[in-house]
DNA sequence: GCCTAAACGGACGATGTCGTCCGTTTCACA
DNA sequence: TGTGAAACGGACGACATCGTCCGTTTAGGC
């Protein structure tokens, strides 16, 4: 029901008050997320934006609308990340920022861990087209890295995935330690260098590799049916 | 309010009735926090345990007591693996399996890491004997294993709480995923070992250090004063 | 078998959140 | 400045969960 160009309309269709209070509502979601948890009350988000119920319902018809638009920015920066790391010269040195950068991001914006967790599932079935970018230039950055010798040879693009979700449940459960979430990265990373490999890895997550499918598959995508 | 030794007492001073449905309660308090998580009403755990809310009140007064006594026997587990690691000849070898039956539990009980993660911040308050053997425990486990050279020098215990930390949160964002699981463990466990350490690694978490106080501290405990 | 204390379970009021409805206000183009 | 569509916000009914109250049932010593 776009109405067809009628007279008002801004840059993305909206009024400009309309535009305000959107961008209102999100800086309150993340304030809100970040204080009392990703379940907080719809109606807190809309009294801390200056808002009432009905605004943030019309905007973001669901939870799960507010919380992607309110963590867009902080996904972008994660993609943004990859670009810059597929650019550095030297493989491993943007491996290892790309890490490093997102672990931060979700260390430092309390609550993004939360969605970035919520998003998964989802994130993996709606098959964007910056989604399917983000993938193959991953694939090209671990594939880089190994081949400079630094990655180690049965690291798994999927083992990425790993240690970013048991980051993010990491910052979760100890949201004010910023210490520990340092240490386990560097740990982490750490694993990953070639120096590090010793005894053989247990194979490598099949749901992740199924949910992105990281492997560059010539075969056309097709629908998972569920039983 | 224990009747002095009134006309019936079981064992623990509960009618055989009241015994049995006490079982039957944890039962299904672990199936259904496994299915739902462990934020699924009460009302669920009782119908499935066959009797009314009030009895599940009566014996167990709130969530927490709940989830606290369905788990306890998890939790037993760990301090009895605790144990059995310190007995093997074999330093690493305790260390290891410790992480990974610690892990593996966590993997396959499921519900038992949200109760594990939530037990976290309180049991740290509740000083216990077993909760104090156990990190006298742990401390003498990585001094072991760090003297036989096995275990890198600049581990710290509270990175064991890290790394359990951080597995209960991969397999809560991702149940299902057992290799994901296995992968991380392995990961981690390689880059504890004393070869994998190469750079320097960022201070512990001091909020960690302070919540289970691992350092032999001969000084009185004393009550941190909230500012 | 009797009897009483203990255990039981369902009903119920309180609470909190959700998402919609609808009368009012505001924007922006003419 | 007038006008109508768009945006607004609070009120409200629906719904779910919580935790307690109280009448009924049952265990188990005598």
């Amino acid at each position: 029901m776009v109405g067809e160009s009628s007279r008002i309309a801004g840059p993305d269709g909206l009024r400009a008050d309309a535009r305000r209070n959107r961008g209102r509502i999100l800086v309150a979601a993340r304030a809100v997320f970040a204080e009392h948890g990703i379940d907080a009350p719809m109606a807190t988000v809309a009294r801390r934006a200056g808002v009432g119920v009905a605004t943030l319902y019309r905007r973001f018809p669901t939870r799960d609308a507010l919380v992607r638009a309110a963590f867009a920015q902080q996904m972008e920066t994660c993609d943004r990340t990859l670009t810059e790391a597929l650019a550095d010269p030297d493989p491993w040195r943007g491996f290892q920022r790309l890490v490093e950068t997102i672990c931060e991001l979700q260390r430092e914006e309390r609550g993004f861990p939360a969605a970035f967790v919520a998003a998964f599932p989802d994130s993996a079935v709606e098959q964007t087209r910056v989604r399917k970018r983000a993938e193959r230039d991953l694939l090209t950055l671990v594939r880089r890295a190994q081949e400079a010798g630094a990655l180690r040879a049965d690291f798994h693009p999927s083992d990425l995935a790993v240690a970013l979700l048991s980051h993010c449940g990491l910052v979760t459960a100890l949201p004010h330690d910023r210490a520990a979430s340092r240490r386990l990265v560097a740990y982490l990373l750490q694993s990953f260098r070639a120096e590090a490999a010793h005894g053989a890895l247990p194979p490598p997550s099949a749901l992740l590799l199924r949910s992105l499918p990281l492997a560059a598959d010539s075969s056309p995508r097709q629908r998972p049916s569920r039983a």
